[in-house]
DNA sequence: TAGCGAGGCGTTATAACATAACATTTTTGT
DNA sequence: ACAAAAATGTTATGTTATAACGCCTCGCTA
């Protein structure tokens, strides 16, 4: 299972951000910290971006059909227990929000991010970590933290690459 | 050898600017690329430090002691030159950006970060690119660029974290 | 259930990072 | 020496993120 469902039928993409809502009400009850309304609005806002979303485009989707814009602080805050929480990442290299797949387990992503449609994904393999650990313990380097981002071409785009140069 | 001499003395610092330098005007001349006298005292900036920098760091210490300031653009494009190179990184997640220990064989580096104090380690390893190919492979993905940034204690730190605690 | 304290949010302002667009200068090839 | 291309200067602005302060709300305890 990754992140995204394969396929993007509207469908499965609401059942999808419905399952991720209802897991972060769960984990954070469990935990005992708010998920308040605007926490939850803007979880369900980065979901609601099948790829990785910017701050501001949150910002303005919050403010849609509100009679006052909301302010910068406000989506940066909930961004900010967001993540505190693992339910969502921030991707550095393109400065942008994307929704945690597996929010209950802490653990260390790497993401595949393509250039071309910015569909990104999720992926955890031990093999990456145990390599990342073996380095860092050669150096005597101890990891709080990582971002690990890869940039390329997904599946799709580079089978239509090819189809549009032929 | 790492990016880095160990032991910080002034001595090797100052030789590893110039040798940075020196191989530097080596691989620009090879490629028939120019490093003006801008990118290249851009480039001894980056290398002036011994952690990552910022772009308005080495801006203030360009503008220093000249009647006019130079202006963002002025160090962007020299990084921007430097970068295409190889001969310097940017760290995404700390908005910096530090000098290649390696500029002559194309690499995917990851870097070691301590959030203490700031020193990083640009480090190589076959397994980290392996296991992050595998896993690109398993989900058809293609890795055009990687940023593989590792926050956490360098050895120092840690040790002196531990001292400060007893 | 009143009051208090912490956490959450609104609001204003500004910091920090980066680039677009156009003018001018320098370099290079002919 | 000239024209074209590359590099740099300059002005303005875009984009991302945070500091600081005040008010409000929620949950706890007396």
């Amino acid at each position: 299972m990754t992140g995204q469902p394969s396929p993007y039928t509207p469908h499965n993409h609401k059942r999808c951000i419905h399952d991720a809502l209802h897991k972060a009400r769960i984990l954070c009850r469990d935990r005992g910290v708010r998920l308040t309304v605007l926490r939850e609005k803007v979880l369900e806002l980065v979901w609601q971006s099948h790829c990785p979303v910017g701050a501001y485009e949150i910002l303005a989707e919050l403010t849609q059909g509100e009679s006052k814009p909301a302010q910068p602080p406000t989506v940066y805050r909930a961004l900010d227990f967001l993540q505190e929480q693992g339910l969502v990442h921030r991707l550095s290299s393109i400065n942008a929000y994307i929704g945690c797949s597996r929010p209950n387990t802490p653990h260390h992503s790497s993401f595949l991010i393509c250039t071309q449609c910015r569909t990104t994904f999720e992926i955890e393999h031990p093999s990456i970590d145990q390599s990342l650990k073996a380095c860092a313990d050669d150096h005597g380097f101890t990891i709080t933290d990582t971002s690990i981002e890869l940039a390329g071409l997904c599946t799709n785009c580079r089978t239509n690459r090819r189809i549009n140069k032929l």
